[in-house]
DNA sequence: TAAAACATGTAAGTAGTTACATGATTCC
DNA sequence: GGAATCATGTAACTACTTACATGTTTTA
């Protein structure tokens, strides 16, 4: 998978422009993809030298110009045999588990904040995204609400842990 | 978080060569972190010439010699001054959500073959971890437990949710 | 009139991977 | 003698991010 791939995927529904990529990375799944400006509008270009999209001006009342990006058929097969391919392995990288590894060798005030901001920070993303399934639900595919689902189970997991580990760890309970 | 202070922080509890580095990475955190020795070796190199770490080499019986690193105070003081600060967000990049996310464009038995194969793949994971935990039971701190707990319980809640999809998708009960 | 949102793009740098290259030593 | 493991390193490349640069339009 690279950006190339997820870029032809969205637009296969419909053209966009890169703004408008780049907001549908944030809102439908930022939670396991990201990419910056900086690799889509390079890369809109890129795709464009291969013929597998084609841009088109659009002007717009109320708002600045913008460059509409429509796939090819070339496209569209570029993305079907991405599609059929096996899904390559998952990648985690994860700070607060490095941290909590060398947990040993920081004092206890500095790992009982590292524990309550991971734990705020998983339940302000579970949050968000429970919200954006709510709001999404009629737009959402079984398959894309899916994913959420998936996101959100394995959010609850690590909530709970954490909560159950420092209630027990004699700080009282966790606040709500 | 870079691989830099990934290695200070495996070197403060003793000393290790570049090899070791590697194994150490596949054994306790490859859940969460993975470099490879294309890395590994010119970071080593470069924490050298910063004189956060120093180099000996030793001759081994029945192995090659190797080069074995020792962390210095400025290089602890490096690491502690990187275990304070806050944990920076958590990337997850999974292909196989994507692969999902896009499951509409695709055909019925190309999608069961990926959440077998993706719930198969879980699985996998949970044993290898749950493995891990077990015979590194006595080596490992609580925090370090922890880690690995965490890792478990996602991989349980992604496990169940999966099975419970295919489950109820009429394909009959997902074979253990 | 300033901030926020919309919109596009580039340049420099970061952080890694993969493949290549080499060689010791052990085990089957 | 060949595969596996141990061991180190480099070169070319990939894939990104961050910061910079610019400009429009709306909203408060």
């Amino acid at each position: 998978m690279n950006i190339q791939d997820v870029i032809l995927g969205i637009l296969c529904k419909q053209p966009h422009s890169g703004y408008e990529i780049k907001r549908h990375f944030e809102e439908y799944f930022s939670f396991f993809f990201d990419a910056s400006f900086g690799t889509i509008y390079p890369t809109l270009s890129k795709l464009e030298g291969l013929n597998l999209i084609t841009k088109e001006a659009v002007r717009q009342e109320g708002k600045p110009d913008k460059n509409v990006y429509t796939i090819t058929e070339a496209g569209k097969e570029h993305f079907r045999s991405y599609l059929v391919q096996p899904a390559e392995k998952e990648v985690l990288r994860s700070d607060f588990l490095m941290h909590l590894y060398f947990g040993d060798m920081a004092d206890e005030e500095t790992m009982n904040t590292l524990l309550r901001e991971g734990l705020q920070n998983k339940r302000d993303m579970y949050t968000d995204l429970e919200q954006k399934m709510n709001q999404l639900d009629g737009k959402l595919s079984p398959h894309q609400k899916l994913c959420i689902e998936l996101g959100l189970v394995q959010y609850k997991a690590f909530i709970m842990k954490l909560e159950h580990v420092l209630e027990s760890s004699g700080e009282g309970p966790a606040p709500s």
